[in-house]
DNA sequence: CGTTATTTGTGCGTATGTATT
DNA sequence: AAATACATACGCACAAATAAC
């Protein structure tokens, strides 16, 4: 999907951004269900009082995305996915609910660090980022490290947040539902990446289990409804005690 | 005076899917390092001969791939590597949905097995399942090993079609489009449950790497619409080649 | 069968805005 | 303040695929 970046700022939605938002809610509630075409290029033009050109441009994100097919001479359908048996339909909102019985406990306060790698990840121009770590723990017993990168502007925010401050602390709260009040852009997507890691010393350490352990690894790129890129998470579970589960359904009429 | 490229009818690549193309293989070569800046629109339209506008569409499918992120006011960039590597092959919902460019090679083939474990899983009475395992190749390199159980009466479907029946036999078939074919009812959702395995020494040997390294494990049970399990598939994924990367989206009101 | 209308695809021009250096 | 570089938006012309006639 192509992420423009407006400025951090909070301007105005771009106009092809906000036709492309208003079509991918649209097949999201099914408007467009059992292969029925969309509207043509020239009539949301025409509709929307934009240029055909901005209508294109809002199709190129969505058929990036893979909501929309598009086949010359016929129109642009929905991808209702004949092809694609199951589809996920886990949402930014399951992970929030993370935090249901399970206790944050910071290991690593919030603070400035030189890092290239998460700030490249979080696009930003600087090398500058806020880093935090904690452990989540069930019943007392520690199951996951999490890491946490934050671009300058957002970090700043939450070193006022007297949870994250200290090491030591524990809570209840989870990082992105503290974004989502402190932020002037909600939270409205995330890019997640699960694989195999290995547990450093430091980490066997505080998971209470042996180094070289394999762990699963679960990358998590959080972006504001701008597209940009808000919070990079790189979690550690032992995979004892977690697995990552969900329900693929099928997504056919 | 509009100079347009083709007047052929044959599949001429179109100006900007040629430069994205040829971008795109120059940061695979890692001719722009990590952090290295790419030419300019204006550098790139007046190197290939082609206006601004050709340089943003190509750049817009590299965008929309990963593979590049952009700045305005300070330019384009490879995306890290890390992100990079994992576009580059693809993750695993894109192989494991439909069988893209992937080829299954059985070796073994379906027979009746007794496994109690997967059994219960299928939420069988009895203890006798049907068993199947293969890898699963792309560009003839093998990525998983995936083993499948069927309750007796979907095996015994399975037990007549000749892909499955032989050891060594490739096909580009998948299980659960086999039995989306066979089955009076078809396959609705599936319960995925994603960890971390070890490989044995067997799948090792199939997957060409070393006994009892880490691997990523998918464990997958299909139901029908009336919610009868009727397949569960237990993947062992190469983690260096592949993660499992979804997008999570907030759910719209 | 070809013709025509419709619809998407490609390519380029211009103008203006915004972010960075 | 100026130059650079990307972002948005609109316009036009023509190509190519499809469907209807």
């Amino acid at each position: 999907m192509v992420r423009t970046k407006t400025g951090s700022s909070g301007g105005r939605e771009s106009a092809y951004h906000k036709l492309a938002r208003e079509l991918r809610d649209a097949i999201l509630r099914q408007d467009y269900a059992d292969g029925a075409r969309l509207p043509t290029e020239a009539e949301l033009a025409d509709q929307h009082q934009v240029s055909r050109q901005t209508v294109r441009r809002a199709f190129q994100d969505l058929v990036a995305e893979g909501m929309v097919y598009r086949v010359p001479g016929r129109g642009t359908f929905a991808a209702h996915r004949d092809e694609q048996y199951l589809r996920q339909f886990g949402s930014v909102d399951d992970l929030m609910g993370l935090s249901l019985d399970t206790t944050m406990e910071v290991i690593s306060p919030i603070q400035r660090k030189v890092d290239l790698e998460a700030a490249g990840r979080l696009h930003m121009t600087s090398d500058r980022v806020h880093r935090l770590a904690f452990v989540r723990l069930h019943d007392d017993v520690p199951f996951c490290l999490t890491t946490v990168f934050l671009p300058s502007a957002v970090g700043k925010l939450l070193e006022e947040v007297p949870e994250v401050a200290q090491s030591g602390t524990r809570s209840t709260l989870t990082i992105i539902s503290l974004l989502d009040r402190l932020l002037p852009q909600p939270i409205a997507e995330a890019e997640q990446s699960i694989t195999v890691g290995t547990a450093s010393p430091e980490i066997a350490e505080h998971l209470h289990c042996k180094p070289h352990q394999p762990l699963l690894r679960i990358d998590r790129v959080y972006l504001s409804t701008h597209g940009d890129p808000v919070e990079l998470a790189i979690s550690y579970f032992l995979p004892e005690h977690y697995s990552y589960r969900v329900r693929l359904r099928r997504n056919v009429p």
